[in-house]
RNA sequence: GCGGGAAUAGCUCAGUGGUAGAGCACAACCUUGCCAAGGUUGGGGUCGCGGGUUCAAAUCCCGUUUCCCGCUCCA
């Protein structure tokens, strides 16, 4: 049962230390949020499945980190800096907003009324100054995407690793987009991290490689814990495609606000590598591109047989992650009434995905023998390296389960008076609430097996 | 950026011009000992921020920031 509306998870999200308003302490910064120590482990937990899966589990692709700071030709050449600089206009009398490209002069489009504001450029990407002086000489963007540093390191990647078409190249890294208007949570924010990889294919196998991208992809969600009933495909519609795409699927995912985009598989075509290489006109290039007299690397391979040189096409999942961890939350959220009537919170994440592995409670607080053998058990479970785990002695123990429900604990721990006589502990499943009396010899396998 | 709503303790809220409150949560101790238990005690708020009106402002006025809801963008 996902949560009723936003306000649920974002409360939860405060209370239990998952995310923060970034700055609040002065008044926040719109749409900049922080990760606390709960959230930190969700992320870094749904980033590394995501890795595993694209990187690990697959020998056709291999791994990048690139800076956020971009050289601006990159962005020149990308399009970035001609399609995410839209000048925008106000109509006074009926207070919509327009992009003063798409007015035909006669008014605005809605009420017809002449008094508009004068258009203003609304730059979608940061800037900043790079060396000492801030006079505008030397300046960086921020990334709006992380593709592009793919393509910028494709002829690196290509050299030092003998890659062969179809490959891909896979980044997990912040981006930067000055959106109007930063709503929703984490879902629509200014700073936010991206799973994206760029997955190289000869030209003609694009569409074959494109299905099957979004089939793995939406399969990926599903085993993040993500409901296949709450996710839809949606084939965006020839005249809202992005400006480098010739196909795009975005997986769509019920949020609490609504029905919006998880994560998009486009079909770059050859636009991004063709933008980018040198001698375009040697090379057959399909999408329509600028000049480039800058770059200096040829982005294309070369084909054994007929020794032509082809830029490949590029299919792209691309997923935010913030998004997906508004996902996993809103879908492993419940309330639920318990037989004696009491209310509980649970979140009942996926094991890989849980913040706290396990949490080791002592039934009693205060009793010597218990507690230290509820820290000895705690200790050699944290040296399993599974993630973190958590000792918990509040004094209650139904309190301490509670807790650990909210925050989506696979198994609690505790230690009791029978434990000092037969070094047995009781092992709590967060979902079922059931109890098992484990040795503590065979505890380390237990919990490997059902929290790894 | 425009229009509408909101902001008081960690959370949920009460408090409509006169010395900031409750419940829950949190901390300590006692009791209990397997699903938010009981008792005692305690910490915590310049009422989002800045200005104004007033003898006096959480309260009235103006501005501002952030969040939520509608218009534009998209991972």
């Amino acid at each position: 049962m996902p949560a009723e509306s936003m306000e649920e998870l974002v409360a939860l999200c405060k209370r239990r230390g998952f995310v923060f308003q970034a700055s609040e302490i002065y008044g926040g910064l719109q749409g900049i949020y922080d990760y606390g120590p709960l959230g930190v482990e969700l992320k870094n937990n749904l980033k590394a499945a995501w890795w595993r899966t694209m990187v690990y589990e697959r020998d056709d692709v291999e791994g990048l980190d690139s800076a956020i700071l971009t050289n601006p030709r990159v962005l020149r050449y990308s399009g970035h800096e001609e399609t995410f600089s839209d000048p925008l206009v106000d109509c006074r009398v009926c207070k919509s907003r327009w992009r003063a490209d798409h007015l035909d002069g006669g008014g605005c489009p809605r009420c017809g009324a002449q008094d508009l504001t004068e258009p203003r450029p609304f730059n979608l990407m940061f800037r900043t100054s790079v060396g000492p002086i801030d006079d505008g000489s030397s300046f960086a963007y921020l990334r709006p995407e992380t593709a592009q540093s793919i393509f910028t390191n494709f002829k690196n990647v290509l050299d030092s690793t003998s890659a062969k078409l179809p490959f891909g190249i896979a980044q997990i890294g912040k981006a930067f987009r000055n959106e109007i208007t930063p709503r929703n949570f984490v879902f629509r924010v200014r700073e936010f991290e991206q799973m994206e990889l760029e997955f190289f294919v000869e030209p003609g196998s694009d569409e074959n490689w494109h299905e099957r991208w979004v089939e793995d992809r939406l399969a990926w969600w599903q085993n993040q814990g993500v409901n296949g009933n709450n996710l839809q495909l949606l084939r965006v519609p020839r005249d809202e495609l992005a400006h480098y795409s010739k196909a795009t699927v975005d997986i769509m995912y019920r949020f609490p606000h609504g029905v919006e985009e998880l994560e998009g598989i486009a079909n770059r075509t050859d636009f991004d590598l063709g933008s980018h290489t040198k001698n375009q006109r040697e090379l057959d290039i399909a999408a329509q591109v600028l000049d480039n007299a800058d770059s200096n690397a040829r982005l294309a391979v070369r084909r054994q047989g007929d020794k032509r040189w082809t830029v490949p096409y590029v299919i792209e999942p691309s997923a935010g992650v913030d998004r997906g961890l508004l996902a996993v939350m809103n879908e492993a959220y419940a309330i639920e009434k318990l037989d004696n009537g009491a209310m509980r919170t649970v979140l009942s994440l996926k094991p890989h995905l849980a913040p706290v592995k396990t949490a080791v409670l002592p039934l009693k607080r205060n009793h010597e023998g218990i507690v230290a053998m509820a820290q000895a058990i705690k200790s050699s479970l944290m040296k399993l390296g599974l993630g973190r785990v958590q000792f918990e002695n509040t004094g209650n123990i139904g309190k301490g389960y509670r807790r650990h429900d909210e925050i989506g604990t696979p198994l609690c721990i505790t230690v009791d008076h029978r434990s000092l006589d037969d070094d047995s502990v009781t092992v709590r499943d967060r979902d079922t609430m059931r109890q098992e009396r484990v040795g503590a010899g065979a505890l380390a396998d237990y919990v490997r097996e059902r929290v790894a």
